[in-house]
DNA sequence: AACAACACCAACCGCCCATTC
DNA sequence: AGAATGGGCGGTTGGTGTTGT
């Protein structure tokens, strides 16, 4: 297919957008509203491409855009997010009200280069990987546990979570949850992940989320009754004993999405501490970073840092 | 003060997917 | 059914501002 028609005019301007340009299409989109986009330019009196206007109305001129600086808590909510969706830009901004996925990816791509060029070479125990892939996503993985564990020093000074943290020389693997409806998929037999919609989280939204993946499979099972940390509680009963599970967590109180991954069994674990927190990572001994979040209301006080041993 | 290197980020590109014809 | 179209998304580029030398 190639390029949009609407970009092959040869009149269509590009570069910047001129404080002129932001007005007319500012007064259009406020005065009719946006419907098909390829119409706007030539209704606005643009000499742009639809497909531009969109993406200035989109990324700069909407009047709900929050700009400036990350606060530590987006941050610390980016990189919990992007544990557990990887590179879903407008996924992640989609939890973050105000912000576009552009400026996050931006934000994250320049926060990267900073980490890389400051990243020390990788220690030569560390198990050889099988193939590219595997190294640059065992790499990346890294990269987001360096970069957790520098925005939260002030929580990861007990020792056994720094040393199994730092040094585990396990391979690190994400799940793969793309393709599964957001929402929740359930396998019967294998693992169980459910997902919701953090936006707007309440019980309601928990429940009503239930509801539709019961709808979707009427084989999804649910072991919990209340929204309150239920990956802690799905790990904890389904994590096999032969798997080693570490959560790290973030203690600044905000509401935040969840990302709840069940597995079978969970045994053997050590609640090291209990404490409020709102963010977790978790991490399995054969699976690697399992899942980047976590919630738990101000009132709750159920444990943060979570780990076993074999 | 001048230049280079770096960092940031707005904007574009190209692909994919859903919808329409 | 299949081509055309439009919208959305992630990746990339290039202009500009900032910092370092």
């Amino acid at each position: 297919m190639g390029q949009h028609s609407c970009c092959n005019q040869q009149k269509v301007k590009r570069g910047l957008w001129s404080p002129e340009e932001d007005e007319k299409l500012i007064r259009y989109i406020t005065t009719r509203g946006y419907g098909c986009w390829s119409e706007v330019p030539e209704k606005a009196g643009l000499q742009r491409c639809g497909k531009s206007c969109r993406l200035r109305w989109i990324n700069y001129l909407r009047p709900d855009i929050r700009r400036g600086r990350f606060t530590p808590e987006e941050e610390k909510l980016i990189i919990s997010l992007h544990g557990a969706v990887g590179n879903r830009w407008a996924h992640i901004a989609s939890h973050l009200p105000g912000r576009t996925d552009n400026e996050i990816k931006n934000y994250w791509n320049s926060w990267i280069k900073k980490k890389i060029r400051k990243a020390a070479p990788p220690p030569a125990t560390k198990k050889p990987c099988t193939n590219d892939q595997h190294s640059q996503f065992n790499s990346y993985v890294s990269n987001q546990i360096d970069n957790f564990l520098n925005n939260n020093q002030d929580l990861l000074t007990k020792p056994p979570l720094q040393d199994t943290l730092c040094s585990s020389p396990t391979p690190l693997f994400m799940f793969d949850t793309s393709g599964l409806p957001e929402g929740i998929i359930t396998d019967g037999n294998q693992r169980r992940e459910l997902f919701h919609d953090p936006v707007g989280l309440n019980s309601e939204t928990w429940h009503m989320n239930q509801q539709e993946v019961q709808e979707l499979n009427p084989t999804a099972s649910f072991s919990m009754d209340s929204y309150y940390l239920p990956s802690l509680i799905n790990l904890e009963s389904t994590v096999p004993m032969d798997h080693q599970v570490q959560c790290c967590g973030v203690t600044e109180e905000r509401e935040m999405g969840l990302e709840c991954l069940e597995r079978e069994e969970l045994m053997n674990v050590e609640w090291v501490e209990s404490q409020q927190c709102s963010s977790f990572l978790f991490w399995d001994q054969s699976e690697g970073l399992l899942c980047g979040e976590e919630i738990a209301p101000a009132s709750s006080n159920t444990g943060t840092m979570l780990s076993s041993y074999p």
